[in-house]
DNA sequence: TACCAGGTCCTCG
DNA sequence: CGAGGACATGGT
């Protein structure tokens, strides 16, 4: 892959542009309330959550979810942790395996009271990030893939996230293994790609997109820019 | 109807 | 370790 990561990224932003995703939106469309703002812990939160609730669930379904939690007052690691389980599996209820995303945002919630007033928002010293890393990684529920989310999208940290978009548009046009294991193709994004926060999260975002229109799981459309 | 979606954990060989 | 299954809703 030496030197096609930046090629394979040139040619996804010229196709589809900024993809301006997280913090505050759905589908490249800003959350009214939120449009303009800087980011506050709030929002900050609430990224974590989106970034488990949407495990193997599509982006739509999570934000009814998200929508329900911020109007029960819900969507906070105090409340959260202290909401009446029925009430909170109905709020997410949408977002699909409701049961176990139930324990995982308790999980998270206990991380974030535990934790997130000592993380450095931004911070692009690479021991510090896989420190935070294998932290969030021995949370319950939350594997590579969300760790690696909640670094990007919600502390503003060079994180590079792959998912399963990542793995098929490899494989299918530059023949990388498709068993490839998540760390390995971590690894080589991390090296190959300059440490821009900023990259990452228009970079992953392509690949979503790439991934959701053209370059499908079962077919490979023709104005797919990557043929 | 059947398949798919911005995964992760558990179990068993 | 690696394969296989469970988890659940909503859209096409």
């Amino acid at each position: 892959m030496q030197g096609n990561l930046i090629s394979i990224y040139e040619k996804l932003y010229s196709k589809f542009g900024p993809q301006k995703w997280w913090p505050s939106t759905l589908e490249g469309e800003l959350i009214p309330s939120y449009h303009g703002q800087e980011p506050n812990n709030k929002m900050r939160f609430e990224v974590a959550v989106g970034a488990i609730l949407t495990q193997n669930t599509t982006w739509t379904n999570v934000i009814k979810a998200i929508a329900n939690l911020n109007r029960s007052r819900l969507m906070s690691p105090e409340n959260i942790f202290l909401a009446d389980r029925d009430s909170l599996c109905n709020e997410i209820r949408s977002s699909g395996y409701y049961n176990q995303k139930y324990k995982k945002l308790i999980s998270l919630s206990e991380w974030w009271k535990e934790n997130f007033t000592d993380i450095k928002i931004g911070s692009r010293d690479s021991s510090y990030l896989e420190t935070i890393r294998n932290s969030l990684l021995s949370i319950n529920g939350i594997g590579p893939e969300t760790a690696d989310s909640i670094l990007l999208y919600a502390f503003d940290m060079p994180s590079f996230v792959i998912d399963t978009y990542t793995k098929r548009v490899l494989a299918r046009h530059y023949g990388i293994d498709s068993n490839i294991k998540y760390d390995s193709l971590h690894s080589m994004f991390m090296k190959e790609l300059p440490n821009e926060t900023i990259l990452f999260k228009e970079y992953h975002a392509l690949f979503v997109a790439l991934g959701k229109h053209l370059c499908r799981k079962s077919v490979c459309l023709e104005n797919c820019p990557l043929k």
